[in-house]
DNA sequence: AATTTCATTGGCCTTCAGGCCAATATTCTT
DNA sequence: AAGAATATTGGCCTGAAGGCCAATGAAATT
């Protein structure tokens, strides 16, 4: 398990060394991995500046591209809630403040090594907010939706959202294809959908999570 | 930092003894806590059964208010995305599977111990894509497909995703409907959609970030 | 028992969508 | 400059979609 830490500072920050005292510093990523880099499990720590926003991105992907199992982690001068979640969307497992205690960089180690993912509460909050809040507002609304319909309306306009023809959904269940646009049109008049894409659209604009 | 084990078993999980040997096992939570709890933080313990979705609820609020420092984590028997959301979003600050080695565990109370969570890497690519889903980054997603089109065919595309007919969007690109269709039945060439309203599923669909 | 809602299907008609063939002017690429 | 891709439009045709009117038997509700 090597830790590589990439900053443009001339040497690594006090509390890096003393958590990890065999660590590589280096400013750029090294473009060919070595055998040894290969075979073994790394660890990268991006050391992030305000003013580095594309270098971040670049580099993550480089990594992800040359290192396929590399772990990286970006350790932030100003960290802020926007940056953390673009990291974490781009595959990166922790984000941390640069200036974190040596104790807290060895825990960032055990956690992602473990598989897990380190990252402020301020972040989760947001991230749970954003999703049970939104999301879950969505879904429930298309499932009310749904509530709304006759059984048969239901599982007609399902295959209808997903952009089944009304001979194929006729097939399907068994009925006549004027069968299909009888509950399709009892569907539209109950849902305001004015056409079968409207009817799509809502049904599929939900991330449902829960 | 006293941990306790809230559990419907008989006794502990060896995992567990191994990993804090000094904590208490119980039933159900003290409805009082005594001086000592309040004094000390606490760390309690959840552990989940499937059948018990509604015992978690109100545990954790019986938790939350009578003991207000302390941090939960749920260890579940079968852990579950939905359920992991769910819980995070009540507070919990970790969530595992039940038997996890007792390695992780002492892992685990660390991370929480500094103000961290603790979760699995799929439960977090969960948060993040829906997030940034709903965070308003619509167009990037759309991005993915119109890639391929011309800006012409793009402008289309999207008006026709959106639900519009042909004739209303000749009127707002100023264009003959003839045009339009030239130009859809060029998009449904090149992404390969069936029609508009699987060109509508193809770019409401969520792409996976990872 | 009476009424309402569902599930089914028929016919007819209008509009819309999308494919096929074809043409012209503009812009980009080689 | 020549060829390729793009933007625009026309006509024609077929098939799908959806509205309107109407009917029947079954199931649920009052």
């Amino acid at each position: 398990m090597q830790d590589i830490f990439i900053t443009p500072l001339e040497k690594a920050l006090i509390s890096w060394v003393e958590a990890f005292p065999k660590a590589k510093t280096a400013a750029i990523v090294a473009a060919k991995p070595t055998k040894a880099h290969m075979s073994d499990s790394l660890n990268f720590w991006l050391h992030m500046n305000e003013d580095r926003q594309e270098w971040l991105v670049n580099t993550i992907s480089l990594i992800q591209k040359k290192y396929k199992n590399a772990k990286i982690v970006v350790l932030a001068n100003a960290p802020n809630q926007a940056e953390a979640l673009h990291a974490l969307s781009l595959g990166v497992v922790a984000y941390a403040h640069a200036y974190s205690p040596a104790k807290i960089l060895v825990e960032i180690k055990t956690v992602v090594s473990n598989g897990g993912v380190w990252m402020g509460q301020d972040i989760l909050k947001r991230l749970i907010e954003v999703s049970t809040n939104l999301a879950g507002n969505q879904a429930a609304q298309v499932d009310q939706h749904l509530k709304s319909l006759t059984k048969r309306e239901k599982q007609v306009a399902i295959e209808a959202a997903k952009g089944l023809s009304n001979k194929e959904i006729a097939r399907i269940l068994s009925i006549t294809e004027r069968t299909v646009k009888a509950h399709l049109s009892s569907t539209f008049e109950r849902l305001g959908a004015k056409d079968r894409l409207h009817l799509a659209l809502m049904l599929n604009k939900k991330p449902r999570i829960f």
